[in-house]
DNA sequence: GGAGCATATGTTTACGTAAACATACGTCAA
DNA sequence: TTGACGTATGTTTACGTAAACATATGCTCC
C-alpha cells in the first residue's frame, strides 16, 4: 500500500525478499546473473509491494531518457491528430513514450513550448514544419538531441525532415485546373497566415496558374482555425464581390463548406464554380461529389517521422535529411 | 555548447556566475531572495550557455511532477483526438503536461501501458471509459494519485467520471426512431465489441425498442475500427441478408458510408431505409442528407476532465463523483 | 589440496536539483 | 557598544536508480 507520499522503492522491494536494492535492479532489468530462488523472492516482493519503476531516477542516472518531444501546430485539425497517431505507433513500436504539446501556429509559443519539452531530456524532438525561431533552433541545437521536421520539405531541414513538397502540391493543382480551361482563381485559406506549408503551396500555386495564362483573382486568408462552417461563410462572402472560375481551398474542410454554400445557392459545381481542396480527408469520399483535391500521406509521414527518431545512431547516419513521401493529385467531381 | 553528451546543469552556470549551485536555483525559480547583482549575473550565465532546467532531478527531489498520464484508446477515430484536444488545453493552462498512449481497445495493453506511465510519477491520470481491469485498479490505487474516467458516467467511477449518459443516448434515439413509425431495427457497430460505452448505447436502444413494440432484427459488430468504407460494406452486407426499416450505427463514420451505399444503390433515404448515427461530427454537416444523430460535447468532456485533474485539492474534495455534460438529439433529414 | 576463476551478490557512488540548515555581514534598538 | 535580528548566500543532504568496483562462495584442473 501507498504509505502516502512515498511510493515503493527498489530498497522497499530489497528489504521484503532479503536481499540488497543493487540484486533487485538486476532482476528487474534482467541484466547481471541472478539466482532462480532469488529472482522468484525480488520477483514476488515485486508483485506484493506493487512496485513500479521510477523513471525519473533511471533517466536522470542514465543522462538519457525514451521520451520523445511532439510539437504539433494544434489537435483541433484532424491533420495533425492523424500525424500524432503515426509518430506515436511508430515511437511505442521502439519503446519509446511521446511528450507532446501543441503551438496553436504561434512562434513565441513554440519557443516556450520547445524550452519546456527539452526539461524532460527527452532523446529526439520532432517539429512540424520547417520555419522555426532562431530561440528554437539554438535551444535544440545546444541540447544535442536528434531532431526530425514533419510535414514539409521545401526548405532547409535542420536535420532530417520527412514530408511532402508543398510547392509542388500547389504546382500540380494549378495544372490540373489550368488543363479544365480554367482562368478566374480564387484561393481561400485559414490560420491567418500562420500556415507556412499552406503559404508555399499557395505560391507554387499562384506562380503556375500566372505562367499558365490565369490569373488569381482573389486571395483571402481569414484568422479563424479551419472548418467547415468557415469555408462556407469565406465562400459566400467571396461569391458577393467576385466571380471566380475556381476556388482552390487550403483545406478540405474549407472545400466541403465552399460546396455547401453552392448546394445551398443552387450554384452549379463545376459549371458555374470549380472548387479543389487539400488533404484527401476521408470525409470528402461522402460528400454529394466527390471533391478534387491532393491526397497527403498524413499517418504515413508520422509513422516515418516516428521511425527515424527512433533509428539508431548509425541507421540515422544513413538517412537522408529529406524524406519525400509524395502527395497524390485526386481528380473528383468538382472540377 | 553542450559538451557532448553532458548536459549543462545549474552548476555549469554557477560557475560561470560566480556563485554556488544554490544561488542559481533561488534565482531561476524566483524563490527566496537574491541581490539585483546577483540575479543579473545568473540570468546572463544561464542565457550564456543555453540552460536547461533539469525536470528529472526536480521531479526525483520533489517526489511530484507536473505529469498527467492521459489514455485513449486510439488516436484513429476524431473523437479522442478532440477529446485528447480538450484535455491538454485544460492541462497546459494549469501548467501540467500530458504523457499519453494507446490502447487500441485492448485491456491487455491497458494495464501495460498504464504501468509504464506510471512510472513517470505522473501527479494524476485519465482513463477513457469505466471498465479497467483489476490489475489497472490496482495499480493506481497504490500510485495513490488522482484518477478521472472521461466519456462515460453509466457505471461505478473509481474516482470522478466526467462524461454524458451512454445508455439514455441510445434510449432517447430509439424513442425518436419508434416516434417516427419504425418498427424494424438493426444495429451496426465496430471495433469487436471492445468500445464498451457503444454497447451500452445498444442496450439502451434495445431495451427501448423492444419496449416500444419494436423489434432489433439485426445486431453487427465489425473487429476493424469504425471508418467510412467500413459502414458503407456493412450496409451492404446488411441488405443483402435483411430488410430493416431503419440502422442504427455506433459512430457517424458508419452511418456516413451507410448513407453512402443508399445513394449509390439509389435506395430513398428515409423512406425506404432511415439511417442513424453517433457523436454528431462536425463533417455530418456536409453529407447530401443532413444525418440524424447525437451530439456529443467531446472536447468539452476533454477539457472538463482536465480541469478536474488540475484542481486544488480542496476544489476536488467538493468535486461530484459523476460530472454529466449531457448529448443532444440531432434530427436531421435520414429519419 | 590449493591456485585460479566464474558466478552471485553486496557496497559505494553519481546523476541534478531543492529543502534544511549554516554562516557572514549589516542594521538598529537599548 | 552590544547583541538580537534580518538578509543574502553557502554547505550538506536526500530523492531512486544503475554503473563500477568489491567480496564471498564454490568449482575446476593439475
Amino acid at each position: 500500500m501507498a504509505r502516502d507520499n512515498s511510493r515503493t522503492t527498489m530498497g522497499d522491494v530489497a528489504a521484503r525478499a532479503g536481499v540488497s536494492q543493487m540484486t533487485v535492479s538486476r532482476v528487474l532489468n534482467k541484466s547481471g546473473k541472478a539466482s532462480d530462488a532469488v529472482r522468484e523472492r525480488v520477483e514476488q516482493a515485486a508483485r506484493d509491494l506493487g512496485y513500479v519503476h521510477n523513471r525519473l531516477a533511471t533517466g536522470l542516472r542514465m543522462r538519457s531518457t525514451p521520451l520523445v518531444a511532439v510539437v504539433m501546430p494544434t489537435l483541433g485539425n484532424r491533420v495533425f491528430s492523424e500525424v500524432l497517431s503515426g509518430v506515436n505507433d511508430a515511437l511505442a513500436q521502439a519503446g519509446l513514450r511521446a511528450v507532446f504539446g501543441v503551438t496553436e501556429y504561434d512562434e513565441e509559443q513554440e519557443d516556450a513550448l520547445v524550452r519546456d519539452l527539452l526539461s524532460w531530456q527527452p532523446r529526439g524532438i520532432l517539429l512540424s514544419g520547417l520555419e522555426h525561431s532562431e530561440a528554437t533552433r539554438a535551444a535544440i541545437a545546444v541540447s544535442g538531441i536528434r531532431v526530425v521536421e514533419v510535414m514539409d520539405i521545401d526548405g532547409d531541414p535542420i536535420s532530417v525532415a520527412v514530408g511532402m513538397a508543398q510547392a509542388e502540391a500547389g504546382r500540380a493543382m494549378a495544372r490540373h485546373l489550368l488543363e479544365r480551361g480554367h482562368r478566374r482563381f480564387a484561393y481561400l485559406g485559414a490560420q491567418g497566415g500562420n500556415d507556412r506549408r499552406a503559404a508555399k503551396r499557395l505560391e507554387g500555386f499562384a506562380e503556375t496558374v500566372r505562367a499558365g495564362g490565369g490569373k488569381l483573382v482573389v486571395t483571402r486568408i481569414a484568422d479563424a482555425p479551419s472548418s467547415m462552417p468557415l469555408g462556407r461563410k469565406m465562400t459566400a462572402d467571396l461569391l458577393t464581390a467576385s466571380r471566380p472560375d475556381v476556388v482552390y481551398y487550403s483545406n478540405d474542410d474549407l472545400a466541403a463548406g465552399g460546396l455547401m454554400h453552392c448546394i445551398a445557392q443552387g450554384i452549379e459545381v463545376p459549371r458555374q464554380l470549380a472548387l479543389a481542396g487539400f488533404n484527401g480527408l476521408e470525409f470528402a469520399e461522402a460528400l454529394p461529389l466527390r471533391l478534387t483535391t491532393t491526397r497527403t500521406p498524413r499517418y504515413t509521414m508520422g509513422f516515418e517521422a516516428g521511425r527515424v527518431l527512433a533509428q539508431s545512431d548509425a541507421e540515422f547516419a544513413e538517412t537522408p535529411r529529406r524524406i519525400d513521401l509524395g502527395s497524390e493529385l485526386v481528380i473528383g467531381q468538382t472540377t
